[in-house]
This record gives C-alpha cells, structure tokens and sequence, in this order.
RNA sequence: GGAGAGGUGGCCGAGUGGUUUAAGGCGAUGGUCUUGAAAACCAUUGUACGGUUCUCCGUACCGCAGGUUAGAAUCCUGUCCUCUCCGCCA
C-alpha cells in the first residue's frame, strides 16, 4: 500500500507517478480516495468527538448512581435536570450536574427510578446516533481500503520511463556463448530423449503444465536447490523454511492479494492458498512486529515449490517447463532501512548474478522500465539465461526493492536507533534461483554433439562428483 | 477426530458490569546518590487512527468476530489459536 498522506498531501504528483505505470485504472483511484479520506476523517473527527462525550456521561452516570454523600431526592433531581440537559444537546451541563458539581433542588417526592430511566432513554438515543455513525465510517474506511489494495506501487526516480517490457533495457551478456557444430535442440526434446523429464506422465497425473523428472533429472534439481541455498548461505542470508499453504491474509501482506488473486491456488474446504512463492511466508515472518534497528537488514532464504494457475497465460511457452503449474524456488529477501534498501538492491541482484557465472551459463541483467514494473516493486531487475534450443532469454530471477509497499499491509516496522517512533522497514526481494528455467539453460547450452549434457562444475559435488548426463544408447 | 483447561501490556500476573486512569511485580529507559559500579529511591513505559502543532487532547484495541446493556476485559453466541490427556499417524 502506499502511504495515504502522500496522497492526500500531493495528489497530482501521485498521479503523475502513476502515469509512468502500464496501469489501466489506478489512476482514477487516486480522486476516490483523496475523497474518501476527506470525508473519513471529518465523519470520524465528529463522531469521536460525540463518542468522548458519551463516554465521560456514562461514568458520571456511574458515579451519580453509586454516590454516596447524596440522597435519592437529590439524585433523582440531577437526573432529571441531566435528562434535560441532554435533551438540549448541552453535554457539558449533564455532566456536571451528574457529577454533583452544579447546584440542585433535593426532591423528596421525585421518582428514582422514573428519573433514570428518563436520563437513560437520552443516553441511548445518543447511543444510536454513534453506532450509526462508527457504521457509517466502517462503510467509507472498507472503500478506501478496497481502493488503496488496488493502487500499485510508485516507480523509484531511478527506474528508466518507457512504456512495456518491449523496452526493459539489457545490459552486457555475461560468459561466452557456445558454438555448436550441430543444430542445438530444445529442452522438450533433449528432457524426453535423456529419459530425465516426462511430460506425458506428468500430465496423466494432473494435467497441462504438470511435469515429471526422473532419474538425472530429478537429481540435478536437489543438486541446484542445495547449491541455491549454499551460495545464499555463504553470502549471510539465514536459511528459513516456510509453509507452503498460508491464510488469505499473508496474500494480501506480500500483496499478491487482490490483483493476483486468480493466479493462486485455494483450498477447496479451508480460506488458505497454496504459497506462489516462499516471498509470501518470509514477507510476513515478522508480520505485528516492531524490530530494533541494529539487527537490520534481516536476510533470509528459503526453498519453496512455487504453485501458479497461469490462467492469464494460457496459451502462452505451451511446451517444455519453462512456465509451469509447479517449480522449485530458492527466494532471497530482506528487510532493510529506507536509508539501505537501494544499495542492498544492488547486492541482491550481484549475488543472483553471481549464481548464474557460477554456473558457467551466458546471463545478461534487464533493467525493468516503469511500464513493466509490475504491482509492487520500485525498481527492478530481471536477470536472463541464454536458451540456445528455445532461442531465447529465460528470466531466472527477478529482484526487487518494495520500498515500504509490502511493509504497511503486513506491518512490518522497526525503532530508529535511540527512538520511540515506529518507521515502516523496506523489503527487498529476488530469486536465487528459479529451477526449471536454470535446469533448461543447462540442457540446452551443455548439450554435446553425442546428446549428453555436460554438468557445470560447480554442480558436481553435489551430485557425487558426475561430470556428465550420458545419453542414452540404443 | 474425542475430552478437558486456557488466551489480559515486552514478560509474569490480578481483575465476575459502574463511584472516570487494566492492580501489583519483572524487565527496559531516564534521573538521584557514588571515584565507578551494584543496591536503594524517584520518574517514565504499547499500537493504530483522528485533532492539535512540537505539546497535549480524543477514539479504538484485554485472541478474533458478533450480540446483550445507557455502560463490557468482565455476561451471551460463534470462531481461531495454545496446552494436557486419549485415538490415529510419518
């Protein structure tokens, strides 16, 4: 969410900002929630005020009740003059006379209980007034928060304004490319060929997008899991595991929740999800909490299967695991100061880089322009790997700063050193790596002419030393 | 899945409808005292929103959501979670 008194303080920058966004719509949210706000706080200012004041008449009420010093003539008196007073809207004078401050006539024959029930019967119908009004502000801050949950993130000054992700600008390729003396095949059929993906048992389980690995196959993705995790590790991130179903309410934290809402999973006999990606649990790890300081930036990594409908892609990269209902992620995040997250922004995506020149695979950096920013991020950078079979880019990691966006839906706040006043942090995200798309630019760039796969070095302790998938013989 | 017990501030814990402030303790922070520290004593103590403007004032929050009442931490209903025991289970 963004921060509603920047907003409210400077509206047509806001919109300015937002005009940068390939964003049909949030625009014109930006006018019902200027008005909203405005007339939130002036319902709420009044009724509040109305509020106090009943309040302080019920303790009176209270007090008249139980005192002591006074006799029943002299109460039931001042409940009378206090019912009339009320009736005269005159709060103050009630209160008072109620608590024995104002002079009063004692009443031998005034009726106690006819007394109080008139001072009642005022007291509630002011009691009404209010509930009416606290439903009355429900209604307008339920709007407002429905409007503020579907307005996107600003971009940061020094993300690039252009239109689509056309014009994500890339940066130099990394590593070399191969050259091969044979036409280079396509994962889909070097997976199938090698008998470590099957795609047909895949779908015979669950469907489209679902997919086996077998054999190397499935090795080769523990291994790189294991060597995601390890590489974070040794740059001081906190390895962390995560459910992978969470309540609708961690959805919203992350904000995946609304707009994305029909790209998860849900459970059909409980309100829960299954998880897009670890971001969602570690985003709200600290959820209601309020952090000091000095143990910023908190880093952690986790492992996660990612679960996605794809129901907006349909038709789209049908063959092959490039996009999937199911894959393995090892997810980077951290949670860092406002004065930090920029330069950490730069770290986190150094070190993803640093993953993919590990691996001995040409990589290159994207730097994601406003029009392609997407609903959360400032600023962001995608990282590619190059797919000789497929012929194209893979994005492999995305790294993002969220600025405070994720921070005020999950409540995510720490102490400045040596204060008081709570500040909300900022959140960093990025892949670290993304499976199935590492595992297709391995096949395709590391196939031999004799349909083996080379296996980078970096991999092989974690697969008993194996330099190599060997082809099958026929 | 069954039975029982419970959920109150950073922590422990009192509080069964009202005489205006959730008692008390621990911890933390500041101060006094001290060469320094400890002890003792004094003071302070959460979050969000609104108003005000640098200091206060107000509203809400006692797991969560409803309800009863002029008034609810307290009574009622639902729900979630935790603990103990039993059952099942990797």
């Amino acid at each position: 969410m963004l921060d509603i008194a920047l907003i409210r303080s400077k509206p047509d920058w806001v919109k300015e900002q937002i005009e940068k966004l390939n964003d049909e719509g949030a625009l014109a949210r930006i006018d019902a929630i200027v008005d909203l706000d405005a007339r939130r706080r002036e319902t709420r200012t009044r009724i509040e005020t109305a509020q106090a004041a009943r309040n302080k008449l019920n303790r009176a009420m209270g007090a008249l009740r139980g005192n002591k010093r006074m006799t029943d003539g002299e109460k039931a008196n001042r409940a009378q003059l206090a019912a009339a007073a009320l009736g005269a809207e005159d709060y103050e004078q009630a209160s008072r006379l109620m608590a024995g401050a104002e002079p009063a006539t004692p009443d031998k024959h005034a009726e106690m209980k006819a007394a109080f029930d008139e001072l009642i019967r005022e007291l509630r119908i002011m009691g009404d007034e209010i509930g009416e009004g606290f439903r009355r502000i429900e209604a307008i801050e339920a709007e407002l928060k429905e409007n503020m949950l579907w307005l996107p993130n600003l971009p940061h000054e020094s993300a690039p304004v252009f239109e689509s992700e056309d014009d994500n600008i890339p940066g130099p390729m990394q590593g070399s490319l191969r050259e091969f003396d044979f036409e280079p095949k396509p994962h889909w059929e070097l997976g199938p060929a090698l008998d470590i993906i099957d795609f047909e048992r895949g779908v015979k389980l669950s469907g489209s997008r679902y997919y086996t690995l077998k054999g190397w196959g499935a090795r080769l993705q523990r291994a790189l899991i294991s060597f995601f995790l390890d590489a974070a590790r040794e740059n001081g991130y906190t390895e962390v595991y995560v459910p992978n179903i969470v309540h609708g309410e961690m959805l919203y934290g992350a904000a995946q929740f609304p707009k994305f809402q029909d790209t998860v999973f849900s459970l059909a006999d409980e309100e829960k999800y299954l998880i897009p990606t670890a971001e969602v649990g570690i985003a709200n790890l600290h959820r209601g909490e309020i952090l000091e300081e000095a143990c910023l930036p908190l880093q952690y990594v986790a492992h996660s299967p990612c679960y996605r409908s794809e129901k907006a892609s349909a038709g789209r990269d049908v063959r092959g695991i490039k996009r999937v209902h199911q894959f393995e992620k090892v997810e980077m995040f951290k949670f860092a100061t406002p004065e930090t997250s920029y330069t950490e922004l730069e770290t986190m995506t150094r070190q993803a880089e640093a993953i993919c020149a590990a691996l001995d695979i040409p990589y290159r950096r994207l730097e994601i322009v406003t029009g392609d920013l997407g609903f959360s991020a400032t600023k962001k950078y995608d990282i590619e790997m190059w797919s000789p079979g497929c012929g194209e880019w893979l994005e492999v990691s995305s790294c993002s700063n969220t600025e405070a966006f994720q921070a005020r839906r999950a409540m995510l706040r720490y102490y400045p050193s040596g204060t008081r006043k709570t500040r909300y942090l900022h959140t960093l995200n990025g892949s670290g790596l993304a499976t199935p798309r590492v595992m297709i630019a391995i096949m395709e760039n590391n196939q031999q002419a004799d349909g083996s796969i080379m296996i980078p070095e970096a991999l092989r302790p974690y697969l008993g030393g194996a330099k190599r998938i060997e082809a099958i013989k026929n």
